[in-house]
DNA sequence: CATCATTATTGGCACAGCGCCAATAACCCA
DNA sequence: TGGGTTATTGGCGCTGTGCCAATAATGATG
């Protein structure tokens, strides 16, 4: 890659340390990004960043650390953005926000939201979810009563299984981590969901890209 | 269990295929629970249920079909609940879907959060995700300057995390599913957050259980 | 320019855990 | 009480991780 001695042909080329570990880090994103942490082996990055198994590990350690990097480095880099002015009223300084959000997932692409959701799930795991989603969302708009065609019904069950994420989300925040209470969670979740199900009528105008 | 022979001791009991199945499947589902998937060996549930690792393989199968068993069975269940009237006003209605899902949550409390908010994930990555969560938070309350005394910000941080969460699933539902467009996931996202910093403040109120 | 010191890199060994199969023991029935 | 049925066990083979000594490439030194 750097140089190329026409006398002798080397087994291997030496490379920096720092050069090298961002070649293994930059393979093993790759491989994490469009598969699951148990489908992805040690192998596999070494064979695809070139280098010998041994080295991942002298490099970077075992393989949950080598994971714990790539995550570390797919949700920590694009919030270095900065620049974001917050001017106007409530709802631009929230569209600005969102549109930063937005950009970050856009960054990376398909490989964040594997890892920043759902760390590494199997793909038939994703599946259950998925269908689980999808059944509480239909169930979400039967209660809700809301009337709406054949493409509106389909994006209100996407705007709804968006929701569902914050569903998910704000439970975390009350039975694991402890900082809100039930009441709040449904207080909060129920304001939501009606500026949800408000919106989504409204969104199919919006279809075109 | 069952009977207790008091003429001979037997090494092991013999159980119906259904009853031993069950019993494996809620001991995989109790280590599942509060464990990431790459902590628990089928010896641990093997153990936890008191039989031998073979005996799994033979109901079950693969630790993966296992898993997806206890996946499955902990998002399943409880969507049988079915009574639930959608009368009064639209949020009357959305405040008893929400209340039906808080339920749901709560059925199996933090083994369900576990499992359906990134399945299965290590403890460290985890943290990195919550701490990478926790900066967006901190940084969308600044963008949208955001005023509030010492316990009115943290209430807005966890309840703008909460909302991270939807943003990861509406980015899923965009880049992944490809039901809705870049779009009209902003607008959606943007009302949503405009009503998450508006309720944000009277959340706190509500703080007693 | 030849030799040595340094260290990046490799290949293989030991071990843990999964998947499976034949042997075994408990139960049911005549 | 004996024999058939099958639930259950224990161990074998294999894949993949973690690690360490040997090796080879590079730079320094006389």
């Amino acid at each position: 890659m750097t140089t190329m001695p026409a006398a002798s042909t080397p087994k291997w080329n030496r490379l920096e340390p720092d050069e090298r570990r961002t070649q293994i880090l930059a393979a093993a994103v790759r491989l994490f990004g469009d598969k699951p942490y148990a489908e992805v082996s040690m192998s596999d990055v070494a064979a695809s960043a070139g280098v010998a198994r041994g080295l991942i590990h002298h490099y970077i350690g075992s393989k949950r650390d080598l994971y714990l990097e790539c995550v570390r480095f797919l949700v920590t880099v694009p919030p270095i953005e900065d620049v974001h002015l917050p001017t106007g009223s409530l709802e631009d300084r929230a569209r600005g926000s969102v549109h930063w959000l937005v950009g970050v997932i856009e960054t990376h692409g398909t490989a964040w939201v594997s890892v920043a959701s759902g760390s590494g799930v199997d793909e038939q795991v994703a599946q259950i979810l998925d269908e689980a989603d999808d059944l509480a969302a239909e169930r979400v708009l039967d209660a809700t009563a809301f009337e709406g065609r054949g493409g509106d019904r389909r994006i209100a069950t996407s705007a709804v299984r968006a929701f569902g994420g914050m569903v998910k989300a704000a439970g975390r925040e009350w039975l694991v981590r402890g900082t809100l209470t039930r009441e709040q969670v449904e207080i909060l979740l129920t304001d939501v969901l009606v500026t949800v199900l408000g919106t989504a009528h409204s969104l199919d105008d919006a279809r075109d890209r």
